[in-house]
DNA sequence: GTCTATACACTGATAGAC
DNA sequence: GTCTATCAGTGTATAGAC
């Protein structure tokens, strides 16, 4: 069962993932999801920020499932860690480099603008750092573990960008690589 | 000697770089750099792609001399990098982590929009991953170097976003550090 | 709960006087 | 070259019938 807001909050984060907040208007969610715009005001009084507010929570958390779930596959961190960075290559190339980042774009853009949309990306962040910090910890010590963390996501969000702009996975595969050397060593 | 021209740009430089392509209107940028709209179009009679087009090539050229000329500054490598990437990381606490990245924010956001302006980006990220693999050279082979600057270029991006988020100069210092020990290894 | 109609500000862009 | 006035379109948000 799939209810009006449950649809809303689905192509919200499919369109904010390839347009961002300011480049994704109202009209087009309700118009794609097939949704009435008196529903949209109905489940989201507090209007735009709210929705992107549930759509970026809701893409967080599926990708943080998403990280455990890859990373516990393989004993090894080093190896986990770049087929899990390949992976989003490949995926960034299926969308046709539309896709990849699903909060990416939002944080960039609403840092400054919203407190409370960059509050929410913050904590996702920390979610994903958390959750690679622990892997590496099976062979890092905690603190080695916590910053090859921040340079592990660091490197996945950029290398989205390169990818998507230079309409090619090489870019996320060349970082896989070095990031295999990086953690292995 | 400034020109209308040479004030559009340089403020609309500005203001993509802290609100984005589809966050920054026209009438803000003519508002705010004291020069008439009449001007703009006069100017750049392809309208806002063709001034953003210019913008972000100007920043990305801006970028790019600073690389080259920080990274000369110090023989070693790993070295001249990682206080490059400190001096982001202070500098984008300077901005009260408004600015940083001039260019992320647009590539993101019309990578599947508008093909000039993804080509525009993509040849600045080619450049500056070219300034960063000469410097890796001296002291790696040039396939390790080329790789190496692409980890390095979408870590700083990626570590900008983190900062940005987190309202904190921290991800961008530890990220500093293990591109530290991977360029030194 | 759902839908239509609409208010009202703002967008990018243009025309024409000066 | 510069400026004002204005266009058509779209943005978010709301009101009120059903």
């Amino acid at each position: 069962m799939t209810t009006s807001r449950e649809q809303i909050i689905e192509k919200t984060c499919e369109l904010l993932e390839i347009q961002g907040y300011h480049g994704t208007g109202l009209n087009q969610i309700v118009k794609e999801s097939g949704s009435p715009k008196g529903s949209l005001y109905y489940y989201f009084p507090g209007g735009k920020e709210e929705l992107a507010v549930e759509a970026i929570q809701q893409a967080g958390t599926m990708v943080l499932k998403r990280i455990r779930h890859n990373l516990s596959l393989v004993d090894d961190p080093a190896i986990a860690i770049r087929e899990f960075i390949m992976n989003i290559a490949i995926n960034v190339e299926r969308s046709g480099y539309a896709k990849g980042g699903p909060i990416t774009t939002i944080a960039l853009e609403t840092a400054s603008s919203s407190e409370q949309l960059r509050a929410v990306c913050d904590q996702i962040y920390q979610d994903w750092q958390k959750a690679f910090s622990e892997k590496l910890q099976t062979v890092h010590l905690p603190e080695r573990a916590a910053s090859m963390s921040t340079l592990i996501i660091a490197a996945i969000e950029g290398g989205v960008i390169l990818c998507r702009t230079s309409k090619s996975r090489n870019p996320l595969e060349r970082i896989a690589e070095e990031i295999y050397f990086l953690v292995g060593s």
